[in-house]
DNA sequence: CAGTATCCCGCATGATACTG
DNA sequence: CAGTATCATGCGGGATACTG
C-alpha cells in the first residue's frame, strides 16, 4: 500500500510489509502446503479448507510477485499448472512453523484468557492498581 | 462461527486463530513495542507511527483478552493506565521478533522479487503495445 | 483445469466529536 | 489522559458466471 521504498524506510514499515502478507487469510496456509512439495492448482484448493477459487487464485499471485512461490504452466489440454516453493520460500517456511507450532503448543493458554477475560465482562475495570 | 474447542480441533483451525491477530494491522507492532517494557496509552501511540485511538484501543483490548498484555489503571486525575506484556506475551514475542528479524534480513530479496515481477509485467504491456 | 470478470456485502479501519 | 460514541468508507472476500 505503502510505495515509497526509501533506502532509510524504518525497520517498522519493513516488518508491516512482510507481516502484511503473512497476516491475510490464506497465505500462511497455501505456504504451509507447498512445505510438503509442488502441487497443482486444484490440489491446493482441495487442502485448504473453505478457500475460495479467487482468493486461492489472489493469493497464490501475491506470492509469487513476492518470490516465495515459483508458478509452471503445462500447456496441455487440459490445462496444469504446478505451484512450488522458491528457496525464499522455503527459507520463510521456517520462522513460519516456528510461529505456527508455537501457536499449536500454546493455543490452550489464549482460549482460557479468552475464557475469563469474557467472564469478567460485566466487571467495570479489570485491574485497578492499589493507590499507593 | 464460534470455533469448538475440542483437542482434535484441526491445526490449521488452530494456527489461523492465532495468525489472525498477528495480522491485523497493529498487534505486532504493539508487542514489539511493549517488548522493551510496560507503557502508557499515550506512549504506545507515540511509538507505533500512524495508528489512531480507535484501533490503538481495539488492539491493546484484543492482545488483553487473548492474556498477551496486561492492562493496569491508576485511578489518579489525569488518568494513567499502563500496559504491559504478560508472561504469554513475552512468550509470544520470541517467535515473532525472529520472524521479524527475517523480515530484516530478507527484506531486499522480496522487493527485487517484486521489481522482477513487475518488470516481467511492463514487458508484456509493449508487446501488447506492438500490437495496437 | 485454471483461471477472469462481475457483482455485492460486511467488516475493518479511519475521522471526528464527546467524556469521566 | 485515556478512552467511548458515532458516522463514513474502502476493500477484503464470497458467490456466480464465463473462457481458453
Amino acid at each position: 500500500m505503502k510505495p515509497t521504498h526509501s533506502p532509510f524506510d524504518s525497520p517498522c514499515k519493513t516488518v508491516t510489509d512482510i507481516i502484511s502478507l503473512i497476516g491475510d487469510k490464506w497465505s500462511v496456509l497455501v505456504i504451509k502446503s507447498l512445505g510438503d512439495g509442488r502441487l497443482r492448482f486444484t490440489e491446493i484448493k482441495r487442502s485448504i479448507d473453505g478457500v475460495s477459487q479467487k482468493m486461492l487464485t489472489t493469493t497464490l499471485r501475491g506470492l509469487e510477485r513476492d518470490g516465495y512461490i515459483s508458478r509452471t504452466v503445462y500447456p496441455t489440454v487440459p490445462m496444469r499448472v504446478e505451484y512450488e516453493l522458491t528457496d525464499l520460500g522455503v527459507d520463510l517456511l521456517e520462522p513460519i512453523s516456528a510461529l505456527g507450532q508455537w501457536a499449536v503448543d500454546n493455543h490452550h493458554r489464549v482460549v482460557s484468557a479468552r475464557r475469563r477475560y469474557d467472564g469478567d465482562a460485566d466487571m467495570e475495570n479489570r485491574a485497578l492498581a492499589v493507590h499507593a
